[in-house]
RNA sequence: UGGGGCGUAGACAAAUGGCAAGUCAGGAGAAUUUGGAUCUCCCAUUUGGAGGUUCGAGUCCUCCCGCCCCAGCCA
């Protein structure tokens, strides 16, 4: 695939425009810049797959930058998580790893500058009061009485703001713009601020902290970055992200936004993921519900899918909504090339072969992943008592179900053909085992005299099989956009996101796999093995079904 | 009500004044030792609406309608 032969997104066309016009020396470097507040979840991506991506066609770089200008809020663990999640997804930023924090020193000479050619004042209004001068959306701002100070004391109060000489709140550093602009921003925005905090790289050396939009431009400038590429809400901030820059005559990157990814079914908020977290919804960042990078890869997804999922979805600036359908199909893609198969009996109903040996076994052949037959075959014990699943069985069979039933014959996978000709209930009415007969002649799965049958099931040698746990995810919400209706979206937090199945029996083969294998289960989907599970005893995730005719069939039915 | 954006199918998303791409979802069928995967076909006479310019408009112009973002010493 060349990028000839497929759309390009408008942030591409515009840097190929630059290339064109030999903007910025026909450079192309980006930079991915999370706050280190929080984990990455699949709307940093997004972002990630969007920076680096273009950074790599265009033979560019991208930087690693975390914004870390609120020591309040960022902790060092984040910037672990973040590392890592970037690394899974495949991306490198070689030598390239800066923090706003080691510009500190640099912006405070800005700010300096800012002071002494009087585009800065030191301000001494409480945040009420500073709300108060602001206006509103439809009322202008009034100046700051303490707008028109002398440069001279500006600046003793700004060096004294450094040096702690004063309480949180008491004074803000403020860019001189205009306190009539319509655009809020614009309205003498707050440039430091002062945080007697200790923060996770300087330590204690400032108690002055720069706000985002004054410490983004310069880091950029100062990162020599062309393409500042950040989400559409800090579109009315682009006028002072070029004002800083355009009054200290700095170099100037061009800021582009885009819009950020919504998925249905989920949230993607920050604010929402910590309290689905802190609130137990779920059991943590990296719990497999989560749209978390790390739920993401516990589920089992792949970096592949992922990448994969962010060429698809497009970069553009209209607000959207992409459905989970198309993170799945992805998923499945990439699962359905590389996955093993195996035979795996989540929901467990005893099959006895009446007419099969007693005290023997055999070994039949199976596929490893007839997509790929490189993968090669493995060998499946076949004994007189089985488990197959019980949905693969019905007493009273509805029309178009194909499986097994009284008098039915199906295949075994790999096995033979079995005929059910008794069902054994307990006291209370339940099926608790079937008789099956077997015909030795299809051994492996053909019938020599050509009868068909309409049905191939899969099921696990009794003996043995060994015992796994299998959790099973849905999605988190059940409302396509999470509060819409009731605004609170965890009214819409799905009760059965979660179904926790203890009793499955799987294929003894699959004793010796570890945490992070990837499995197709026949006929069921696709499971990860979890990190929970331990010597002797396997837990399963299921990262995807597998696309279930039947079960479309059946919910058409049962709505007639 | 000020400022900034955005409206193409159920969901994404192309089109750069010249026949409304592609993908997911959905539907029908073929084949099938996974009701999986695969393959074939169907799914916008029309681009938020109304006018206008033009031989020709999703694209240009005018007006209208709708949706999103902004009043942190968060990012």
């Amino acid at each position: 695939m060349t990028e000839s032969s497929k759309p390009v997104d408008f942030i591409r066309e515009i840097i190929r425009e630059d290339l064109k016009a030999r903007k910025y020396d026909s450079r192309v470097h980006t930079r991915f810049p999370p706050e280190p507040n929080g984990y990455l979840h699949i709307g940093h991506a997004k972002s990630i797959c969007l920076n680096f991506g273009i950074a790599e066609e265009f033979k560019g770089f991208c930087n690693l930058r975390f914004d870390d200008t609120n020591p309040t809020k960022e902790e060092i663990e984040y910037v672990k998580s973040i590392k890592e999640d970037v690394k899974w997804l495949g991306f490198d930023w070689q030598d390239r790893e800066f923090y706003a924090s080691d510009y500190f020193e640099q912006m405070y000479r800005y700010a300096v500058e800012l002071i002494k050619m009087g585009k800065a004042y030191v301000c001494d209004l409480s945040p009420d009061e500073i709300r108060e001068y602001r206006g509103t959306l439809i009322e202008s701002g009034k100046d700051s009485p303490y707008r028109n100070r002398p440069v001279e004391e500006n600046l003793d109060l700004f060096e004294r703001m450094r040096n702690g000489e004063f309480p949180n709140g008491s004074h803000t550093l403020r860019a001189k713009i205009d306190m009539a602009s319509g655009n809020i921003n614009m309205r003498d925005p707050v440039i430091y601020r002062i945080l007697h905090a200790e923060h996770h790289r300087t330590g204690n050396k400032w108690c002055i902290y720069p706000m985002y939009d004054y410490a983004h431009c310069i880091s950029d400038s100062i990162e020599g970055v062309t393409h500042s590429i950040c989400t559409l809400e800090f579109e009315d901030h682009r006028p002072l992200y070029d004002w800083f820059l355009n009054e200290l005559k700095l170099y100037h990157p061009q800021q582009i936004e885009f819009a950020r990814l919504n998925l249905s079914n989920t949230v993607l908020s920050k604010r929402k993921l910590i309290q689905l977290v802190q609130e137990g919804h779920v059991s943590g960042w990296d719990d497999p519900r989560m749209p978390a990078i790390s739920g993401l890869r516990r589920r089992g997804y792949t970096p592949e899918a992922i990448r994969n999922f962010c060429d698809r979805i497009g970069v553009a600036k209209r607000d959207s909504m992409v459905d989970m359908s198309l993170l799945e199909y992805c998923i499945r893609e990439d699962m359905n090339k590389t996955a093993q198969r195996v035979m795996a009996v989540i929901r467990p109903l005893k099959v006895v072969i009446v007419n099969y040996p007693e005290d023997t076994f055999e070994e039949l052949d199976a596929i490893n992943n007839p997509e790929n037959t490189s993968m090669g075959t493995r060998k499946v014990p076949f004994s007189r008592e089985l488990y197959i699943e019980r949905d693969d069985f019905r007493e009273d069979p509805p029309k178009q179900f194909f499986r097994l039933a009284p008098d039915r014959e199906v295949r075994l996978r790999y096995a033979y053909f079995v005929k059910c000709i008794d069902v054994v209930k307990d006291s209370s009415g339940e099926i608790i085992e079937l008789r099956c007969t077997y015909d030795p002649e299809t051994k492996g799965g053909d019938a020599p005299d050509g009868r068909k049958v309409k049905a191939t099931l899969h099921w696990v040698s009794a003996l043995h099989s060994i015992n796994a746990e299998v959790r099973l995810y849905n999605h988190l919400f059940t409302k396509i956009n999470p509060g819409e209706e009731s605004g609170d979206f965890k009214t819409d937090i799905n009760p059965k996101s979660l179904e926790i199945l203890r009793n499955c029996k799987i294929e003894p083969g699959l004793a010796s796999s570890k945490a992070g294998d990837r499995f197709q289960f026949e006929r069921i989907g696709y499971f990860c093995v979890d990190h929970d599970s331990s010597e002797g005893k396997l837990i399963f995730n299921r990262t995807v079904t597998l696309r279930d005719t039947w079960a479309k069939i059946e919910k058409s039915q049962k709505e007639k």
